[in-house]
DNA sequence: GCACGGTACGTCAACGCTGACGTACTGGTC
DNA sequence: GACCAGTACGTCAGCGTTGACGTACCGTGC
């Protein structure tokens, strides 16, 4: 009972055409209910199942998207990619995962073999630099929902938390409890033309509050080791830092631990905020005070702009920014 | 240049028939050289994709294969299916992911789905009482492989690490350390005729050197929570307990957790060994002593039995269990 | 009695591709 | 010159499904 039972199979045995059984499979009308009661207990029978290849092939429908995060090593991405593949359940679409690593390449490969696999829709973090091509692909046919991506791409949808707020919320409180040399440790060397709005928030807020940022901003991959690096860096610069903010938790992870290294107690020498809470945040000690998204949210709102956009590719492109929320805990 | 370009495309451009432009594009021969040539310049020129539906529907492969995991929460599943996906890119495949929350109905949708999308082969991480559906599913001509599945499934693939080997070695280490009263914090009630490997080598190591166990093995979900209420239900039964070995590295944390709630220090107090090696062990404090299963090998070692199962129906389904180690770090 | 609309089907072709098989031409052998 | 093998193609059908369209039959209204 597997890769046979046909549609024909089923007509055969309840008699009727091929085609009157495709019906009732997708309840088009068009068929008796005594008709469609014979062509179920059949189908129960022989443990039909449609072939979605050839059905795909057809209605150029294959109902499944591609999901393309950055690196599966970041619980961020994984936590994220789980609440899509909820989402996706009740939508009744399966979904395809792959990483990028960052790697224009790598982003072009798992996009082509993506579109080769027909997917009716791609949920991606783009590799930074790939607006072209990404649009490109979008324009050619794909629907595409970008997340987190600074640059409205064109034909792209997306969606996006709240970044700026997130950071002006966090350093807002870091300044409100008292620390004045507020750092930031943030992601990659900057790049022209590249909004980073995490860093326009920590500048906005700092500016607010009348305080300099001279070399208190330093930069890193975004990992722990990127944390701990830029960290050691920023103290060998400005040894009187009282409080960072990361540009994720596991570059505050990386603080955290290089700040442990050079003695500095936290919070009570220097506080640590990081972004994004993912689970980690919770069992690490000091407990880590950060910005939460909320990525089961963050999924759905994906899925669901995909699947709108599936439906009918004039739908809106960028619905409003999902909020965010600082979380406190014993790092601050 | 998307939905469109088919074979004829690219034949009438060439001036050649469909027919011939797939045999080059499959590179089955049968073609001049320069034949070839213009076929690839029209292919480039028009931009063509083989549409993998169609394909798959006389070939009866669809290049996907699926991986299911129990919970995508738990970073060593991730983390494994990064190399799986690494993996299945040097063989041409792409994944589809999806996870079961250690759910019977939600792993029967899943296989379901998976196979309605004619996957190659599945990789997965059975739920406990699952035997026959997977096995039935492997006979019926899907290629499976399980991992870390205690039974033998018939007709099943699988790959394991050695378990029993792992809790062996961790034990040993603890009582060579001089800890005399080693716990066990283990996953989910047990179950008869569940064989757990972890436990059996935890007992196998504390008999063979005579040590009792009497109220030291407890029992909880395999999460940092669960780790933390059996910790502290194992606290209250055996408060002169010096060593805790846990099922996995999240169980390890939340033991860590309630020892610290204890006010026992580890590794002075209690030491704590965990198992699987995530990569949170580094960067927690204390960092933590694990027993390290190699994932990107386990990775590769599932896609190349599975690999092999597809081209081979006859191939040896049972091939070694993988070697652990053990990994001594801060917290022993 | 006849036209008409609705219901419940069936027939046919096509989606894009590849397996099976046919064919024309070339070069070599005896 | 006849025969054969090998090369480089082409033709045809069909994978399982659904869109487009055709048809038989029934009931209704005038």
């Amino acid at each position: 009972m597997a890769n046979d039972a046909t549609l024909h199979d089923v007509a055969r045995r309840v008699g009727v055409s091929p085609r009157t059984v495709s019906r009732v499979v997708n309840d088009q009308g068009g068929f008796s209910d005594a008709t469609r009661a014979r062509v179920m207990d059949a189908i129960a029978e022989v443990g039909y199942r449609p072939n979605l290849l050839a059905r795909g092939l057809i209605t150029r429908r294959s109902n499944t998207f591609g999901l393309v995060v950055a690196e599966m090593a970041d619980p961020f991405f994984t936590e994220f990619a789980d609440g899509v593949q909820m989402a996706s359940r009740a939508v009744g679409r399966t979904m395809f995962l792959a990483s990028t690593d960052n790697d224009r390449a790598r982003q072009r490969e798992v996009l082509r073999s993506f579109w080769s696999h027909a997917v009716d829709g791609i949920i991606i973090f783009p590799v930074r630099g790939t607006e072209r091509e990404v649009s490109d692909l979008a324009n050619s046919g794909t629907p595409i929902v970008a997340i987190d991506y600074p640059y409205p791409i064109a034909g792209v949808g997306s969606i996006s938390a709240d970044l700026h707020d997130g950071a002006v919320r966090a350093v807002r409180y870091l300044l409100a409890t008292g620390r004045r040399r507020v750092a930031m440790i943030s992601h990659d060397p900057p790049e022209a033309n590249w909004p980073q709005r995490r860093e326009a928030g920590y500048r906005e807020a700092m500016a607010a509050a009348g305080v300099a940022v001279d070399g208190l901003l330093v930069h890193g991959p975004n990992t722990v080791d990127g944390g701990r690096h830029a960290t050691e860096r920023l103290l060998a610069r400005r040894p009187d830092v009282d409080a960072v903010f990361a540009y994720n938790d596991l570059m505050a992870i990386g603080a955290l631990r290089a700040l442990q290294a050079a003695g500095r107690a936290v919070p009570a020498d220097v506080a640590v905020v990081g972004f994004d809470d993912i689970a980690i945040c919770e069992v690490i000690s000091p407990r880590l005070t950060t910005v939460r998204i909320d990525r089961d949210q963050l999924g759905r709102a994906a899925v669901d702009l995909l699947s709108r956009l599936i439906d009918d590719p004039k739908t809106e492109l960028q619905p409003p920014s999902l909020g965010v929320e600082l979380v406190v805990r014993d790092s601050t």
